[in-house]
DNA sequence: GTAGGGTTAG
C-alpha cells in the first residue's frame, strides 16, 4: 500500500497527477492538505499545449459541464512534465508523484487508479501524458491493463480525432491489435472523417496487421455518414477480394449508406433508382453468399425504398421478410412509417403505428416520434391523434427524448395550438429534457408556423442566452422570415451568431441574405454576396436564380424609369449594413461598387450569366425563372421608338432604330445580328434562350410539320410573348431553308379575353417593378395564373390572364400575321396559307432589302392595315 | 482489466 494513500484511494492518485481542481463534487473534495505534501505538485504548462492543440484542431469538448473541467485542467496541470520529474527525483525521499522515477516505482495498481480518475475526469490531454510516461517507465504491466475502450469511447463522444490517434501513438506496438485500430475508426466515423478513417486503416496495415470484417464494416460506416457510396462498395470490393467473408452486419451498413445517399438533394432521379437498385442487389448477394438476411438487413433496405419514394416497394419487402421468417421490430414500423410520410400518406403511417404496437414489438421512443411526425403531414394536424400518441408513449413506458418533444411542439404549433406548443416545455421540465437545438427549432418553427415573428424572435433570444441556437434549417427559416419581414440589420443580427456556431452557410440561407438585400434595393450588395456563393462552390439554384433576376430585373427597372433617356444610374454608397454583411460572410475587400455607375447592359448582361450560371448546374429553368428573365431581356418602352410598339404602326425608319438598339445592347456579343428581327422587341438573347428552354422541356415543344396546337394558358405574358416570336423565327427559318407550303395550322390556346382591350397599349402593363413585399412563394404559379391574379401595380386593371391573350395577339399583330381568333374560348389560330405567305414575304424581304416591305404601311399580302385589321375581326366575328 | 462492427429521426 503506497505511503500517501490515506483517504480515497482514486482521490489521491487522481489528485497526484492532476493536482488541486477547480471542480469537485461533494464527495471529492480538493485535497490541499499539508499531510500530503505530493498532493501538491507545482503547476506546469506540460498540459496547456495539448489544449491549445486540441482547441486548434476543432475539437470540442461536448460532455455537461466540459468547459468547468477545462478550467480545472488548466488551474492544476498536471505534473509530468520531464524537469519536473528530475526535480522530484532529486533529495532522495520518495518520488513524486509527477516525476518518472514515481512512475518507475509506483504499484501497478496506483497507476491504474490514476489513468482511470482521469477517464472519469473526462481528461484525455492528461491521460494520455500519463501513458507517454508509462511507456518511459517501461510499465508495461500497466501498459497491458490500459483500457483502450475507456478513451476512444471518449474520445469518440468528443469527436477528437488528433487525440484518438495519439494514443494509438503513444501505445507500444504489443498492445495494440485491430479491436484498438477498430475503436480509432470508430471516432472517426462519428467526427464524420472519413479521410482519418481511411488513414487510419492505412496505419493499421502498415503495422503489418490486417483488416478484418469489423474494420471493413466501419470503414463503409465512414462512407455511410460522408455519403461517399462509390468509396463503399470499392471497400465492400476490397473485403471480397482479400477473401474475408462479409456478414450480415457489413451488409446492412453498405445497405444504409445507400439510403443515406439517396438524401443528397442533389441527386438526379435516375442516380437514386440506380443506389435503390445496388441496394436490392446486395440482398442477392447476400443469399448467394449463404447468408440469410436478418431484420436489420431487411429495415435498411426498406429505408432504400422509402428514400427512393417508392412505398409499395417498401411494403413488398416487409412482405418478403415475414416470409422469409424475419420478424419485424420497432426499426422495421419506424421505418415504414417515415416510408408512409414520405409519400405523404398520413393514414397509412397510422395504420402501420396500431399495428406495430398490436403486434407488440418492444418499442422505441422512434416509433411514437415518426407517428407524430406522420400527423404533420397535412396541414390540419388532429391533435387528438397526437396527444393520443403521446399517451401511447407513457402507457408502454417509454421515456421522450427531445426529438419526440420537437415532434409534438411542431404537430400543436402546425395545429395552430401554441398555447399546448408551449407548455410543453412543463412536460420537458417533468422528464428532465434539456433545451436543446430540436427544442429551439421546434419552437421558432411553431412560432413562424403561426406567423408570430416577434415570438420566434423572443425564443430566439431566449435560447442563444443560453448558447443553444436552431439547427441550420430552422435558421434558414427564420432568416428568411426576417428578410422578409424585419429587414437587414435582423438578418445580420441573426447571422452573426449562425456563422459563430459555427454554421456553413447553405444554399437557403443566401437565398433569405439575397431576398433581403433585394427588398432594400441592395442589388450590388446581392451580386457580391451571390459570386461569393460560387466561390464557396455552392450552386445557384430556382430560388437563388428566380430571386437574383429579379434584383436584375429592378435594378433595369429603375434605370429605365428614372425620367431620362441614359441608361446609366447613379449609385448611393454602400449602407454602413451592406458592409456589415459582407465582413459577417467574411467576404473580404469586397469590391462594391466598382464604380458609381451602373449601367442598363450590365444588369441584363448579369441578368442572362445568372440564369446561364444556374443552368450549368444541371438545372431546368421553370416559367417563374423564365418570365423574370425575359422582363429583363424586353428592351424598354422608353427606349423604342413610339411607333416600334403600335401595332401596324412600325415603320421602316423605326425599325431601323429597333435594330440598332439590339446591336447596342449586345455589342459585346458576337451573335447579336443572327437573332436580331425587326419584329423583336426583345434582347435577341431571349429568342436563343427561349429555344434551349425548349429543348429542355421548360417551354412546350412546337412542331411546323403537323398540326401544332400550342396551349400558352400557363405562361406569364413575357414568357408567352418570346415563345410567340421563338415559333415564328422559327417558322421563317424552316421556311428559308426550304421553301415550301406550309400545309398545317397553328393554333393557340388562350385564356378568353376581350377584344376590346387587343388595341389598348396592353402590354405596357406588363412593365412595373417586383413590388419589394412580393417573394418567391407569392409569385403565382403557372397554373394559378389562370385565377386572374394581379400582376400590376396598383390601380392596374390587368391580369395574368387575359394580358397573356392580349400580348399574344399584339405580337402577332406586331408580326404583321394574319390570324384567326375567338377571344370568348381563347382560341387564336393561323391558316396554313397565311403562314405561308408570311414566311414568303419575309424571305423576299430577306434577299430584296434589309428593309422589308411589308412590314410598311401595307399588309404582308399587300392588303391595306385597315381592311386586314378588318378582316381578323369579321374572322372574330365569323366564329 | 487490450474485448470491436449494423438498421430510424424535421
Amino acid at each position: 500500500m503506497s505511503q500517501w494513500r490515506l483517504c480515497d484511494p482514486r482521490l489521491d492518485a487522481h489528485a497526484a497527477v492532476v493536482g488541486p481542481c477547480v471542480q469537485f463534487s461533494s464527495t471529492r473534495r480538493p485535497c490541499h492538505s499539508r499531510l500530503r505534501p505530493q498532493c501538491c505538485i507545482p503547476s506546469t504548462s506540460a498540459e496547456a499545449p495539448a489544449v491549445v492543440t486540441e482547441r486548434a484542431s476543432g475539437e470540442r469538448r461536448l460532455g455537461r459541464g466540459g468547459g468547468m473541467r477545462r478550467k480545472g485542467a488548466i488551474d492544476g496541470a498536471p505534473a509530468v512534465d520531464g524537469s519536473v520529474a528530475e526535480e522530484g527525483g532529486q533529495g532522495g525521499g520518495p518520488a513524486s508523484p509527477g516525476s518518472l522515477g514515481y512512475f518507475e516505482g509506483a504499484p501497478s495498481d496506483a497507476l491504474m487508479g490514476m489513468f482511470s480518475s482521469l477517464m472519469v475526469e473526462d481528461r484525455l490531454d492528461a491521460a494520455l501524458e500519463v501513458l507517454r510516461r508509462l511507456v518511459q517507465a517501461n510499465r508495461l504491466d500497466v501498459l497491458g491493463r490500459v483500457r483502450h475502450k475507456d478513451f476512444l469511447r471518449r474520445a469518440a463522444d468528443r469527436k477528437a480525432v488528433k487525440l484518438a490517434f495519439r494514443f494509438l501513438q503513444v501505445l507500444p506496438r504489443e498492445f495494440v491489435d485491430a479491436r484498438t485500430y477498430n475503436m480509432l475508426v470508430t471516432v472517426c466515423v462519428r467526427a464524420s472523417n472519413l479521410a482519418a478513417a481511411l488513414k487510419a486503416a492505412d496505419m493499421m496495415k502498415s503495422t503489418g496487421l490486417k483488416l478484418d470484417v469489423y474494420l471493413y464494416t466501419n470503414l463503409i460506416k465512414a462512407c455511410s455518414v460522408a455519403g461517399d457510396v462509390n468509396t463503399a462498395f470499392d471497400l465492400y470490393a476490397e473485403l471480397k477480394s482479400a477473401g474475408i467473408r462479409p456478414d450480415c452486419q457489413v451488409h446492412s451498413v453498405l445497405t444504409s449508406t445507400c439510403a443515406q445517399a439517396m438524401k443528397n438533394p442533389q441527386l438526379e432521379r435516375r442516380e437514386q433508382l440506380v443506389l435503390l437498385e445496388r441496394a436490392v442487389h446486395l440482398l442477392e448477394d447476400m443469399k448467394n453468399s449463404n447468408l440469410k438476411p436478418d431484420t436489420a438487413n431487411w429495415n435498411t433496405l426498406m429505408g432504400c425504398a422509402a428514400q427512393a419514394g417508392q412505398l409499395p416497394r417498401a411494403f413488398e419487402m416487409l412482405q418478403s421478410m415475414e416470409e422469409s421468417g424475419c420478424i419485424p421490430d420497432a426499426f422495421t414500423y419506424s421505418v415504414l412509417i417515415d416510408a408512409c410520410s414520405k409519400a405523404n400518406d398520413k393514414d397509412a403511417a397510422l395504420k402501420v403505428y396500431k399495428r406495430a404496437l398490436k403486434e407488440g414489438v418492444e418499442p422505441t421512443v422512434v416509433l411514437f416520434t415518426s407517428a407524430v411526425q406522420a400527423c404533420t403531414l397535412e396541414g390540419d394536424v388532429n391533435l387528438e391523434t397526437v396527444l393520443g400518441i403521446y399517451s401511447d408513449l407513457g402507457q408502454h413506458g417509454v421515456k421522450p427524448d427531445s426529438h419526440f418533444y420537437a415532434a409534438l411542439i411542431r404537430a400543436a404549433g402546425m395545429a395552430r395550438n401554441l398555447d399546448l406548443a408551449f407548455s410543453l416545455r412543463e412536460d420537458m421540465k417533468t422528464d428532465h429534457i434539456e433545451a436543446s437545438t430540436p427544442i429551439c427549432s421546434a419552437l421558432i418553427g411553431a412560432a413562424l408556423f403561426n406567423s408570430k415573428l416577434g415570438l420566434a424572435d423572443s425564443v430566439y433570444q431566449d435560447f442563444a442566452s443560453r448558447k443553444i441556437f436552431p439547427c441550420k434549417r430552422q435558421f434558414n427559416v427564420l432568416l428568411t422570415a426576417h428578410a422578409r419581414r424585419s429587414g437587414l440589420r435582423k438578418v445580420i443580427e441573426v447571422m452573426k451568431d449562425f456563422v459563430a456556431v459555427p454554421l456553413e452557410p447553405d444554399v437557403y440561407t443566401y437565398t433569405a441574405i439575397l431576398s433581403a438585400c433585394q427588398r432594400v434595393d441592395e442589388a450590388e450588395l446581392a451580386y457580391e454576396i451571390a459570386q461569393d456563393m460560387k466561390r464557396h462552390g455552392i450552386p445557384w439554384d430556382e430560388g437563388i436564380c428566380f430571386t437574383m433576376l429579379r434584383i436584375c430585373y429592378n435594378r433595369l427597372w429603375a434605370i429605365r424609369h428614372q425620367g431620362t433617356n441614359s441608361s446609366h444610374v447613379h449609385l448611393h454608397p454602400p449602407s454602413p449594413e451592406a458592409w456589415k454583411l459582407l465582413e459577417t460572410l467574411g467576404i473580404q475587400s469586397p469590391e462594391v461598387p466598382k464604380s458609381q455607375v451602373s449601367s442598363d447592359s450590365c444588369w441584363v448582361d448579369r441578368a442572362v450569366s445568372i440564369y446561364k450560371d444556374t443552368l450549368s448546374s444541371s438545372y431546368t429553368p421553370t416559367i417563374k425563372v423564365l418570365d423574370r428573365l425575359f422582363a429583363c431581356l424586353r428592351i424598354p418602352r422608353s427606349r423604342l421608338p413610339e411607333d416600334a410598339l403600335t401595332p401596324f404602326r412600325m415603320t421602316a425608319h423605326n425599325l431601323r432604330e429597333v435594330q440598332q438598339l439590339h446591336l447596342r445592347q449586345t455589342s459585346n456579343d458576337g451573335n447579336a445580328l443572327s437573332g436580331a428581327s425587326e419584329s423583336n422587341i426583345f434582347d435577341p438573347r431571349a429568342i436563343r434562350i427561349a429555344k434551349e428552354a425548349i429543348s429542355k422541356r421548360a417551354l412546350p415543344q412546337f412542331y411546323l410539320d403537323r398540326v401544332c396546337e400550342l396551349d400558352l394558358r400557363g405562361m406569364p405574358p413575357a414568357v408567352a410573348e418570346v415563345y410567340v416570336l421563338t415559333l415564328f423565327e422559327s417558322l421563317k427559318d424552316c421556311y428559308g431553308a426550304a421553301p415550301q407550303p406550309h400545309e398545317h395550322p397553328i393554333s393557340f390556346h388562350l385564356p378568353p379575353y376581350d377584344m376590346k382591350d387587343v388595341f389598348s397599349s396592353s402590354y405596357r402593363k406588363v412593365e412595373c417593378p417586383d413590388e419589394a413585399g412580393a417573394d418567391i412563394e407569392d409569385m403565382p404559379e403557372a397554373e394559378e395564373l389562370d385565377n386572374d391574379v394581379s400582376i400590376g401595380g396598383p390601380g392596374v386593371e390587368c391580369t395574368a390572364r387575359s394580358s397573356t391573350s392580349l400580348i399574344v395577339v399584339a405580337t402577332l399583330q406586331r408580326l404583321g400575321i394574319w390570324y384567326h381568333s375567338d377571344a370568348d374560348k381563347g382560341r387564336v389560330w393561323v391558316d396554313p396559307k397565311d403562314l405561308t405567305r408570311w414566311a414568303q414575304a419575309h424571305h423576299r424581304a430577306a434577299w430584296t432589302s434589309s428593309t422589308p416591305s411589308f412590314m410598311g404601311d401595307r399588309g404582308p399580302m399587300g392588303m391595306s392595315i385597315a381592311s386586314q385589321r378588318r378582316s381578323i375581326r369579321l374572322g372574330t366575328i365569323g366564329q
